[in-house]
DNA sequence: GAAAATTCGTTCGTATACAAACAATTTCAG
DNA sequence: CTGAAATTGTTTGTATACGAACGAATTTTC
């Protein structure tokens, strides 16, 4: 293989990073008047899901490092829709929770959380979206 | 479609996100020794098809916008890897082509552009590595 | 040919993303 | 029980990623 056989357009990690790009678009639009980013739901939801959780779990169930999951901590705390309180067994944690502002949040996002999928995969019948879905956990 | 209903493991999203990040951990260990991020090979490999292309067209070629591009070009630049030369017929434009060493390295990290695909889609069979390249190629 | 619209590249601000190094704490091994 | 190893969370630095606003230059429209 030479480099007049590399096409850009055909790699796999070019694909996924434009598919990305088009996802966030999407998800920027649908939740311009939550104000929430991707990472930012994608931790409400798990801190929903789990009622209350470390920084490091939350991190490894959203799929961001350590580094990453402060700053999105940091900004859900500050705007008062998560809120955190030391561990009493393990002094090393903090165990966060959604506030009711966080949860009422939630609860109205989830539509628009469905939506955005849905408008990713428009252009996929059916079948080629379990198809895509089923390919993608096998890659990650 | 209740909250209960949502999963963030089987959004395309997430899924989308997961995968890049397998993507560019495998592409930025087999490319630790060049020193290059996937955008950089990216445009220097565009910049090679193109032989000399302004700013925002490799934007598009290699789809970053503007505002990325420049971080993209100026850390090149200061490489030594790639040279600008304002264009005559255009003054807003610059235009961009590989130097003698950014030419060596690229031509040095083709092979491994390939390796860093076949060990991203190694979990796949060839059928599956097909498939997913077609339906992504559909959703972007 | 002049006004309007578009394009090119830059700058600023915000938000991931992660490597690396670190202190504090907890767990594990012998 | 104690030293080693692992975990938790923080900080710093680098690199995408993009919205928004901008000046300069070019193209389009009438």
């Amino acid at each position: 293989m030479s480099a007049d056989d590399y096409r850009l357009e055909e790699q796999i990690g070019f694909l996924l990073r434009r598919a990305q790009q088009r996802a966030t678009a999407i998800f920027t639009t649908r939740f311009a008047g939550y104000g929430l980013t991707p990472t930012q739901f994608a931790a409400l939801a798990k801190i929903a899901d789990e009622g209350e959780v470390s920084q490091n779990r939350l991190g490894r169930l959203t799929a961001m490092d350590p580094a990453t999951m402060k700053g999105v901590i940091d900004r859900l705390s500050e705007r008062g829709l998560i809120a955190g309180r030391a561990d009493q067994k393990d002094r090393r944690r903090t165990q966060w929770r959604l506030t009711d502002p966080g949860a009422a949040l939630l609860a109205a996002a989830y539509g628009d959380g469905f939506a955005v999928t849905a408008e990713i995969m428009d252009p996929l019948s059916p079948r080629e979206r379990a198809t895509v879905l089923r390919l993608l956990a096998k890659i990650v």
